[in-house]
DNA sequence: TGAAGCGATACTCTTGGGGTATGAACCTGC
DNA sequence: GCAGGTTCATACCCCAAGAGTATCGCTTCA
C-alpha cells in the first residue's frame, strides 16, 4: 500500500513535470523524491511517469492516478475539518427533554438564541416529564432537560431558566372575572377547582396546595396538562391554578387573574445537564442558557 | 497531517473499541497502536477516544472523524484499481484515425471486435486522410489509423487490414450494366470516366491509372470522395473504378462489375500505428486488429 | 484486599526517509 | 564532435520515527 506522502509527491512531480521543481515545492531535495515516486509505482505494480531527459511525461496510468491522487488528498485535508468543528461544539446534536408546559413559556426563545448563538447545532426535542429527563440524562438519552425542583444533587447540575408567578384561570364569564381585581386563596377556596395530577404534575400540584389549603370536595378534574385545564376552565367546569406563560396559549373565554400569594416566582424552570456530559455541542449550548436567566 | 496508516489505526480501535484486540487485528502490539492513535489525537488536536478502564467509547468527534476515515481508506483502497487498469490496456482511450472510403469497408466491423474484446477501451473516431493520419501519428494526436500504403518506415508500423479489387460503377441503364459480365480495361476507356482528386485520393488515383491507361479527354469530373463519385454515376455522369467494398454503399441506379485487369487486392487498407505509442489500450487493440487481418 | 484487565509509559532496536555527493544519459551549441 | 549543462538515478550516511518488550498505574470485581 501507498502512503499519502508518496500521493503528494506524485502529484507534485506530475504537476511540475520535473523531479527537480517538485523536490523544491515540497520543501526538500530530489534524490529522496524520486525514490518516493519510484516506491509509489512499485508498490501500485504501475508505471506513472515516462522519464526523459528533459523532464517526465505521464503515462495514461499516471493522468488517472494523479486525478485519484487529487481527490484522496483533498479529502485528507478536509477530514480533520469537522471533526475539530464538533468537537469545537460548533456543529453536533444536542437532544433537548422539555415539559409541555415549558413548551408555551421559555422553549420557543431558547431555540431561537440557540438558533442564532449557535446555527452549527441541531436541536432534538423529545417531550417528558421531570422524572423522565432526569433518567434520560442519566442513560444518556438526552443532553439537557428543562425541568422542575427540585434535583438530585449527584451528577446533574442545573441553571434557572424561567421564574413566574402562578394566575388564576377563570371562565370569563364568572364573577370573579367580570370583577378583574387580583384573587385571593380565599376566594379560590370558594371555586370548584381543576387539580393537576399526582403523578404526572406533582411538582404544580404541591405548589397550588402549598399555597390554597385545598378542600377535596372542591376537586372537579385532576388532569396532568395545563392546556387540558384551560381547556375544561373555557368549558365551565371551574377554576385552575397556572403559570403566569399560559397567557401565551391565548385561549378563548378564559381569563387570568393574579394570585395574591403567589410569590413571582413560585413556578420554576431550570435547564438542567448532566456534568459528566461527553457532547461538546453541549459546552456551546449552556452559556447561551446562562445568558436567558431570569434577571428579575 | 495524519497518515493513512494512522487512520487504519484509529478505525481499528474504534470498531473493536479496545486498543489489544485492535493491535491483534493490525498484527502489532499494542504499546505502539496506542501511540499512533495518540498521535493522530495530536496532530488533529481533537480527542477522539475516551479511555476507560473498561475499553475506549468514541467522543463525538470520533464518530464523525471515524466517518471520514472510513470513506478515505475505502478511496485510497481503490485508487490503484483504475490505473492498472489503464496500465494494462483493460480500460483507456484509443484515438482512431480513417479514411472516409474505410468507413464503409472494414470500420464497423472492427469497431464492433474491439467492443466485444476490450469493452473498456473507449475509441474516439476521426476522418482524416492517409496523409493527415501519418502526422497525427507522429504528434501523437491519434493512436492508430487506417490507412493506405506505402508508409514511411521509420517509426510508423502496420499491418495489412483488408485487401479487395477496384470494380467498375456504372449507371444501371447503361449497356456494359445491362449486358452483366466483366468489363475490360479497354472497355472502359470509351466511358466518360469520373476520375480520383490528385491531392486528396492520390493513392486511387495511381492505382486507376496504372491499371487503365486514362485518356485526359475522358475524364467528366475530378472527386476526392468515393461517395461522391457513385452519386455521379448515379446521376449519369460517366463510369468510375471504385473498391469493392464501395457495394455496401447500396446507391440506387448504380451496377458495379469486375473489372477483368484487377488483381483482387490492388486495393489496400492497413492499419498504422507509432512503434513508441505509450497508450496501453494499443497492446490490448492490435492483437485484435491483427485478427482481422485478410486471410485470401 | 488481591488478582485481573486495560491503556500508558520507558527503553531499546531497527527500519526507513531525508540529505550530500556523484553517476549516467541525453541534449545543445560552439 | 565534444564540452558543458540538464535531468533523473544511485551510493552512502545519519537521524527520526515506528515497532517490540517490560512494566507501571488505574479501575474493577470477586
Amino acid at each position: 500500500m501507498f502512503t499519502l506522502d508518496q500521493a503528494r509527491a506524485f502529484v507534485a512531480v506530475a504537476e511540475e513535470l520535473h523531479f527537480g521543481r517538485a523536490a523544491e515545492r515540497l520543501h526538500m531535495t530530489q534524490p529522496p523524491l524520486s525514490r518516493q515516486v519510484q516506491k509509489l509505482e512499485k508498490a501500485l505494480d504501475v508505471g506513472l511517469l515516462i522519464r526523459g531527459s528533459r523532464g517526465v511525461t505521464l503515462t495514461a496510468a499516471g493522468t488517472a492516478f494523479l486525478d485519484e491522487c487529487r481527490q484522496l488528498l483533498d479529502r485528507a485535508d478536509r477530514a480533520p475539518q469537522r471533526a475539530r468543528l464538533i468537537d469545537a461544539g460548533q456543529e453536533g446534536l444536542l437532544r433537548l427533554g422539555y415539559t409541555a408546559a415549558s413548551s408555551f413559556s421559555i422553549l420557543g426563545g431558547l431555540l431561537s438564541a440557540l438558533k442564532e448563538r449557535a446555527p452549527g447545532v441541531s436541536i432534538e426535542l423529545r417531550e417528558m416529564v421531570t422524572a423522565q429527563q432526569m433518567e434520560a440524562l442519566r442513560t444518556g438519552a438526552i443532553d439537557m432537560g428543562l425541568a422542575r425542583p427540585p434535583f438530585p444533587d449527584d451528577d446533574a447540575v442545573s441553571s434557572p431558566l424561567l421564574q413566574e408567578a402562578l394566575v388564576v384561570a377563570l371562565h370569563h364569564e364568572h364573577p370573579l372575572a367580570r370583577r378583574g381585581q387580583p384573587v385571593t386563596a380565599a376566594e379560590v377556596r370558594r371555586e370548584p377547582l381543576i387539580m393537576h395530577s399526582t403523578e404526572h404534575a406533582r411538582y404544580f400540584r404541591d405548589l397550588v396546595v402549598g399555597l390554597l389549603d385545598v378542600r377535596e370536595d372542591q376537586v372537579t378534574h385532576t388532569v396532568s396538562q395545563v392546556l387540558t385545564m384551560m381547556t375544561l376552565v373555557a368549558a365551565g367546569h371551574g377554576c385552575a391554578l397556572v403559570p403566569d406563560s399560559a397567557a401565551r396559549l391565548g385561549l378563548p373565554k378564559v381569563t387570568l387573574l393574579p394570585l395574591v400569594e403567589s410569590p413571582s416566582d413560585v413556578v420554576q424552570l431550570h435547564a438542567m445537564w448532566s456534568r459528566g456530559s461527553t457532547n461538546p455541542a453541549l459546552k456551546v449550548v449552556l452559556p447561551i442558557v446562562k445568558l436567558m436567566r431570569p434577571n428579575r
